[in-house]
DNA sequence: AATGATGTCAACCGCCCGGTG
DNA sequence: CCACCGGGCGGTTGACATCAT
């Protein structure tokens, strides 16, 4: 294949780099014969020159089937980034709840998504580091009892005093606050979970009793997420304009419409 | 048209955890 | 109880593709 320039230089005996055709049919034909696991045989047994940790990459993020290929749908992108909001970066997780789809995909989408907003961040941050150098100029001249905390809180309406009886997500939401533009807290949501344990389980009740692609997230809403209430949430997203919303009658239905 | 910036994706690395002897 | 091993997972890298200037 492509420059393989330092690929070819096998460690331990194994072949690194992109695989070829002919491997990816070996490692087919023999998982296909006895089913998946004991990685570390299938190299020998099915007469690759393969680690064993490199065939399951490959098997699990490539060949296996059933995967879908192509970019993921809004539909997907909103689910994982609900998802992520309760889990963090557990995109195995994440990918268990998105049939088809592997955790790379995801992680991948995810750095590429979150990297731009980072990005874009950064530049908010700059420009707000200077307003507040103004600011504190202005201050020095005429001093005025407004602490930064407060204005932090108007920035970043959602971290409140409740904050520590969330998920951990929020927790490290709080340490990268870019995190806290993008999410709304479980509270918002109204979703009955305390723990990312609980959230766990919520979900896959959740799913057994609504069924994923009709009850907690409603991909065909046309009102981009009006609850009955009328209530809005929107979340800001730098690279998209995604706006959703989240039941405020203290139900746990949650009615999502993504707009991209 | 050329070139640099950015996005996408496949693959590797290193750590952690659970099973086993 | 402990060491070892294999598998799983998240983070990172590097090559190619695409877009913007």
């Amino acid at each position: 294949m492509v420059g393989m320039m330092g690929w070819e230089a096998p460690q331990q005996g194994w072949r690194k780099g992109p695989w070829t055709p002919e491997e990816d049919k070996l490692l087919t034909e023999y998982v296909n014969l006895h089913g998946e696991g004991r990685w570390s045989s299938v190299a020998r047994s099915a007469g690759l020159n393969r680690s064993g940790k490199s065939c399951r990459l490959r098997w699990v993020n490539y060949l296996r089937p059933g995967l879908k290929r192509g970019h993921l749908t809004p539909q997907e992108e909103g689910i994982i980034i609900e998802l992520h909001a309760l889990w963090g970066n557990k995109w195995s997780t994440i990918a268990r709840y998105l049939p088809g789809r592997t955790d790379n995909e995801i992680k991948n989408y995810w750095r590429t998504h979150f990297k731009k907003k980072e990005k874009s961040s950064q530049k908010q941050e700059k420009r707000k580091a200077q307003t507040l150098k103004l600011k504190q100029q202005l201050q020095q001249q005429q001093p005025k009892p407004q602490p930064d905390k407060d204005e932090m809180k108007r920035v970043l309406p959602v971290q409140t005093e409740k904050a520590n009886t969330k998920v951990s997500q929020v927790t490290e939401a709080q340490a990268r606050p870019e995190m806290v533009f993008m999410y709304p807290t479980l509270e918002d949501q109204c979703l009955p979970v305390t723990s990312p344990a609980a959230a766990a389980s919520w979900l896959d009740q959740y799913l057994v009793d609504e069924g994923l692609w009709g009850g907690l997230w409603n991909l065909d809403d046309p009102h981009g997420g009006l609850d009955q209430a009328g209530n809005c949430n929107k979340i800001a997203m730098q690279s998209q304009a995604t706006a959703c919303s989240f039941g405020g009658d203290g139900s746990n239905l949650y009615n999502g419409g993504y707009i991209f």
